[in-house]
DNA sequence: AAGTGGTCTAGACCACCTT
DNA sequence: AGGTGGTCTAGACCACTTG
């Protein structure tokens, strides 16, 4: 048996002070509320230039494990404020990673007046007109998303000349317009008639239900809700 | 009508580089795909230190706007590759946060076994012991959260002579015991009995469920299952 | 082989906040 | 008022990777 490339603990560098300071508050040596030295002091103590420590203290900042402030100091937080943090794939790259068969079918496609609900998410104006389609995404034959989503033809007109009979809206948006806000929801919802119809469920049956919104600099693009197959779990280590 | 004390856009520093460049790649200046010039380059045009820009375009690069790699430069994402990113809190402080007042039941207590689910979620051995608690978290006088958790004796031995009857074994542990490791999943369950009974949903109907599961230096520390009242959203914005 | 980003240093000035 | 972190600079060396 070999070993895998494992990389030794570093000896030098932000990382090593970073790791030297994380464990020092997981062992508990360093517990809740206790202030740490200064970074001029830890530089010396770990023979580096204060730069050093400052971005290893800054990492470990941001996540969550120590709050800084100027002239307080550096203090370990008494409640790991920590971040879970979900990436949110295409579903095609999503039904890819899994090994499986991806497929996509458009199962309806109008241009609406925007609802009142949608309004609201989105924050359109009263005569708004919106792109309406209704798409399904297949892991090897068997349904695994339903989406619903809507694209303002106020800010992409270019939406109404798209046919997407055969890749989906998402995949054309990415491509094609950026964003710079984004808004995403999760709930748990009781099956409609077009999650029942396409995905399986009984009526009222519970669905994970993801809606997404974004915006270009303060205006809004599409907004999506993404119904998932019965038993579907979305889950983050780290 | 006096303006809120809003900061001018930054006129010198990493953040106004940070800011210009995403600029220019969300206005569509530099598309998909597109090679920015090397740190060198941006740095003469800014007239800043290398530095400077480094630290630009690494937060950029963690924002996942642009990927960048040695010696072939940065490049934009075609697929801009973005993470949702949930904080989650202490139920108190999410109810309180909301103007709420919080209270607090303990509905159960009791020494088991670890049953064949939960060694699989916490990976333990099979002798393991656990404490398991069953609480409730109110908001104004109403249900808010279901809170069922497993505590490793193993693991937390103290835990066994803790009652839990006056504050939640969640503010108990944050104050307790560090973590090094998180597994958090979300998802749309039917409603069991305890959550039929305690949170006023009917049998069957949909519950927006958090699993958290937490480790120290791999051993497990804690499970929990966070059942919500009907209704819940759980949101995020950036 | 060479050019890119990755990191470190030493020094400096500054903004902010607590005392 | 003074000490803390926040940031910038100029220069340097290094690691990686691609041409």
């Amino acid at each position: 048996m070999t070993r895998p490339p494992e990389r030794p603990p570093e000896r030098t560098g932000f990382r090593a002070v970073k790791s030297e300071i994380r464990d020092r508050i997981e062992s508990g040596r360093w517990g809740p509320g206790t202030l740490l030295p200064g970074e001029v002091e830890l530089a010396e103590e770990f023979g580096c230039a204060r730069a050093t420590v400052n971005r290893a203290l800054r990492e470990i900042a941001e996540a969550g494990l120590v709050e800084r402030r100027r002239r307080a100091g550096t203090r370990v937080r008494a409640a790991p404020l920590r971040e879970a943090r979900f990436r949110i794939p295409l579903v095609r790259a999503e039904i890819e990673a899994t090994g499986a068969r991806y497929r996509y079918a458009l199962l309806d496609r109008a241009v609406t007046p925007a609802s009142d609900r949608l309004r609201g998410r989105m924050e359109l104006p009263e005569d708004a007109r919106l792109l309406r389609l209704t798409c399904l995404h297949f892991a090897d034959g068997l349904p695994y998303q339903l989406e619903q989503r809507w694209i303002s033809l106020a800010a992409l007109p270019q939406a109404e000349t798209q046919d997407f009979a055969d890749s989906g809206p998402n995949e054309w948006l990415v491509a094609t317009v950026p964003y710079t806000e984004v808004e995403i929801a999760f709930e748990a919802a009781a099956a409609g008639p077009e999650a029942v119809a396409h995905l399986g469920f009984a009526p009222g049956a519970p669905v994970f239900a993801i809606e997404r919104t974004t915006w270009l600099r303060g205006r809004a693009v599409t907004h999506a809700r993404l119904s998932h197959r019965p038993g579907h779990r979305m889950t983050t280590r780290y």
